[in-house]
DNA sequence: CCTTGACCTTCCTGTAACTGGAAGCATTAT
DNA sequence: ATAATGCTTCCAGTTACAGGAAGGTCAAGG
């Protein structure tokens, strides 16, 4: 199968699957014409990294777990730990988001958003006095 | 002031300032000795950038404002518009994260995480068969 | 006066994970 | 035969800096 094939069949873009086995994700034979020659288990792979990047996993955290999810000997121990730590960076940056995300909210809503200069937006980036609790 | 002086103040870092001239954030003067030398209006430059990149504005939404902050004659729904579309994003990015979360979430919590090699999560990332609901 | 250390300068490289595009074979369709 | 895809490699660009090398400048100490 070549690599138009493999892309309509995981989803991802051909430009992708050409990077991922650049860095060695994956390693597809080569035609005779020199052409990529995805068998079942590259398109099992793309679908494993295409789902483990579509949650967020880093490509190197996707490297691991790929490792992981080819070792029949494998502890789930240790590819819980790799998803517990990057569930906590996903809540982190939720938490930083909606931080962001009140403050923000706080300023436009202050905002008469009309044809006048006066704006609470520039004032608060200028000197956040909002209401710096605690 | 130096840079070391203005990095202080700013709390931003000096690599980062050099790299905000660079681009024409700001254009500070300079000393007979080569050195940048900051003024009160690069300051108050600096500490609006570092409080527009602290809420998540890009660089170039950060020259926008910048620019609507310096024009006296704005109107502040200009402003608006630009807080809006960025308020909007993040809005978009936290409901992409709390998806990644939640799934992620089911998967970590279906994991034994011992040292058994049967794991949920290397399952559901190789077929999401979880719940695809509706 | 000289040296040491802190501070400043520019320039180059690297980051993450691709995306876009150019130049050039291979294959398929007309 | 030719034109349209599809494949190949390689190079550049993206975001917003960070790290580090090589070297000029300045204030303090001996």
């Amino acid at each position: 199968m070549n690599i138009g094939q493999a892309a309509a069949k995981t989803g991802l873009p051909a430009k992708t699957i050409r990077y991922y086995e650049e860095i060695a994700l994956i390693t597809p034979h080569r035609a005779e014409n020199g052409y990529r020659s995805f068998c079942d288990t590259d398109l099992h792979k793309l679908t494993f990294l295409a789902r483990a990047r579509a949650l967020g996993f880093s490509i190197e955290n996707c490297r691991m777990l790929l490792a992981l999810y080819q070792d029949e000997g494998r502890a789930s121990a240790d590819v819980k730990q790799v998803a517990q730590d990057h569930l906590s960076q996903i809540d982190a940056k939720i938490a930083d988001l909606k931080a962001m995300r009140d403050t923000l909210a706080h300023l436009v809503n202050a905002c008469a958003g009309d044809h006048r200069p006066d704006c609470p937006i520039l004032n608060g980036l200028s000197a956040l006095a909002g209401a710096p609790a605690k």
